[in-house]
DNA sequence: TAATTTCACTGACCACAGTCATTGACCTTG
DNA sequence: CAAGGTCAATGACTGTGGTCAGTGAAATTA
């Protein structure tokens, strides 16, 4: 139950080519301009063969997508711990930002956003499971947040995970849907203010409320 | 140049019969699940017919969409006039989802939804079109929130027309990768509140405004 | 070692979106 | 009316993601 048989150690071996080569494909051509033929031929392997190593075209990427999440825990250590949390949330905001712009780039991101909508058999996509390390870490902030009196006391916690969680993939997705001209890192910098704005405290006055 | 020629009113015709009998079988089974040989089968032309009156399968929804967008004008005229612009724009979101919701449906929307990240060939998708009527009533409440003080003065209207519109994509977004359990009218309302809170002109003291 | 089972791998096959050279009925022009 | 042009309609064809019954070598069992 621990060594490898041969077998399975040739198996992994095709399951690492064949992503290894699919990522660079991608990579070179972009995910639509890549067909399965494409990546079994480079490997070497049959269709069919791609199909027992994974579900989808997609879970390739997918895979990647899941191991980028690690980037994250980098980030948190180089925030300093004694901002007020809306800063920090926002600082982690711009770093990811960057990261999707400069590392993950577009296309990527593009085939995790459609799959988000199309692929949701049973069970929600992994683009909003609360295991994500990113989710963690704004968890964490929020939770800070709400203790020291920074955020509104009315909304529970998760609401206000859920609505900062939902900021960031409003940005993305605005930047997935604009050609060019849309520098995602300010644009998430922006809206992400204004929203942690208005899930401020303000019980300094009760001023004009009228329903909000 | 005026009166068509039977040639053209036969042509006319398929195209009617093409784009009724797409929505009502998308309608009946889900876009995903008709095929444009099933739609030209149910009408009794060829395959190619469709493409020589649309550009794809997905322009056919494409085309309904625009459609529902006139709903808009009918819900213009039964918002008080008096409100203040927050208001306004919180009561259209409320008609807008429920319209959504009911009438147009996931399916549809995720069509859309989809297609803008893809399809984006040369200009943008008409998502996010200026022209598009939902905007233009949006566009007269902010530039009225912001002559009348109700708005913060350092963002320009058109900064805030996107960021309001940025929101409502947001929320539908959501709802499209939720798995039911997902109410989009009082997900769309509470967060658009917040933002608003957010976008709300608070002159009255200079407070600890940090990085805000 | 021999018999049996497992399973990575195969490639022909399917469904479907979209293409395009060709057709022929209708329209226009002389 | 005849000749020539237009264009809606055709359907065989292509490219692609994904399927699945079958194969044989490696693993397991007797």
């Amino acid at each position: 139950m621990e060594a490898l048989t041969s077998r399975q150690k040739k198996a992994l071996e095709t399951r690492e080519k064949l992503l290894k080569t699919s990522l660079d494909l991608f990579n070179k051509h972009g995910y639509e301009h890549v067909s399965v033929e494409q990546i079994t031929k480079a490997c070497n392997v049959s269709k069919g063969t791609f199909y027992t190593h994974f579900p989808s075209k997609y879970d390739v990427i997918l895979e990647k997508f899941k191991e980028l999440d690690n980037f994250y825990s980098t980030v948190e250590k180089n925030i300093d711990a004694t901002l007020p949390a809306s800063e920090k949330i926002l600082l982690v905001f711009q770093e990811q930002m960057n990261y999707l712009t400069k590392i993950v780039g577009k296309d990527l991101l593009r085939t995790v956003y459609t799959a988000a909508m199309t692929n949701q058999v049973e069970q929600d996509h992994y683009l909003i499971n609360p295991q994500r390390k990113i989710f963690q870490i704004m968890n964490t902030y929020i939770a800070e947040g709400i203790q020291q009196g920074e955020f509104r006391q009315d909304l529970s916690a998760t609401t206000i995970q859920t609505l900062i969680q939902r900021c960031m993939r409003a940005n993305v997705y605005d930047w997935l849907i604009h050609s060019e001209d849309f520098d995602l890192t300010s644009e998430m910098s922006q809206f992400t203010a204004i929203v942690l704005k208005g899930l401020k405290n303000d019980k300094l006055k009760s001023s004009t409320s009228s329903i909000l």
